[in-house]
DNA sequence: AATACTATGTCAAAAAATTAACAAATTATC
DNA sequence: GATAATTTGTTAATTTTTTGACATAGTATT
């Protein structure tokens, strides 16, 4: 497939923002787009994006600039979207079940399979079609069924126990919204963590940040 | 109050991770801790935890440490997290309720003041003790209503116009669950953005990358 | 068809961030 | 109390990332 020669993590972050600012621009019927206007756009400066699209290959042409529906389309194969990754979700609460109601997987390169939840009022009931399986059944249904990754939407102290359950039966990649780190624990494990939690103290940081500088009757 | 010279955005993002693992030390009652063990348990290299703590003042002592409760209490006061900044929620949708419920909005330096939706269906009803009020009825709230920040969980289309409705009022803070770049209309702004779909994308690309790089059938 | 213009790809320079090294200070030990 | 062992704060070196510059190639126009 793609393999790309070690693209820092840098690149990887800013892709899907040039596949999001791309894909308007198409739906707006946009046919080419120059580095120069996607930057007044994005906000990112010219020369990084053609540095950063030019990792993957020449997309562009001299003179022209980018062709958008194709760069578009190209960026969504970079990121591996045209795959169907199956994924189960782990823990049905409210953050689980707005994660499932409101991420069109498919559009993601993902599908959703399976929900699991320990609390017997959830389980037998239904979110989007799929119905809440029991958590003592997370093993058995992940030997049987093809499984490549799990989404956490569980406690800070459940999320171990139930990583190193997943572990064992070989599932290794991970969307982790549970305020604990796995990756502490494992080394060959991919984890993608949205911590919900840090986003907010960082906001936090910021706002106060910025009030201290402009409230100077303290200093 | 604080005020740091210029902390750089990397500082900054790894200052929640300090305080939740410094937490976790002082719930099990340990005392002190060193650069070295503290590199241990949460994988940045010891010299670059000097470096962070440094930015701020000198927390430790040589040839003892850092006490693991001052230092707690000193990053939370940096994260500004002794503030009670007044947040509403605009959006209550699967994703806005999950944010409501799923939060501890004080422990972060917030309190929930409101919620806003269009849907007569949500208006009038509560989520957390809170009652969902009218959209229309934003401005009046904010003009009455010392609002410091504001929690985006609305669709796409509509995040551009309220960030025009609140910019007017004066809100400037904004934590961003839309599927929009804010930032992008205005610079005197603070916003935490939360793309969802950004990350589930860089989740995607990590497993196809490594995939690729194991399956060398094809190469 | 020739000329002026545009905009990429790429190489070099600058800036930023991370890691390493070490002197100074403190603790623990004998 | 003197000595050995720690461990910080800080400076320097390295690495990474971003920005700038420009030759080259293609487009549009006359």
């Amino acid at each position: 497939m793609h393999r790309y020669k070690n693209i820092s993590s840098p690149v990887i972050k800013r892709l899907p923002r040039y596949y999001r600012f791309l894909g308007e621009l198409r739906d707006k019927g946009v046919i080419r787009i120059s580095s120069r206007e996607l930057s007044d756009k994005m906000g990112f400066t010219a020369s990084q994006i053609r540095q950063d699209l030019n990792c993957f290959g020449g997309f562009g042409q001299q003179g022209y600039g980018y062709p958008v529906e194709s760069l578009y389309n190209e960026i969504g194969h970079i990121l591996g979207l045209d795959h169907t990754y199956n994924a189960i979700l782990i823990g049905a609460g409210n953050l689980g079940k707005a994660v499932a109601m409101h991420m069109s997987f498919e559009k993601r390169g993902f599908r959703l399979t399976a929900i699991f939840d320990n609390d017997p009022k959830k389980i037998g009931t239904n979110i989007r079609d799929i119905r809440i399986s029991d958590l003592d059944s997370l093993e058995r249904f992940c030997s049987e069924n093809k499984t490549d990754a799990a989404i956490f939407c569980v406690p800070k102290n459940a999320a171990h126990e139930i990583a190193d359950r997943l572990y064992k039966v070989g599932v290794r990649n991970y969307w982790n919204f549970s305020h604990y780190d796995l990756s502490v624990h494992y080394d060959d494990i991919i984890v993608e963590n949205v911590h919900l939690n840090d986003s907010l103290m960082i906001l936090c940081y910021k706002i106060s940040d910025a009030n201290d500088l402009t409230d100077n009757t303290t200093a």
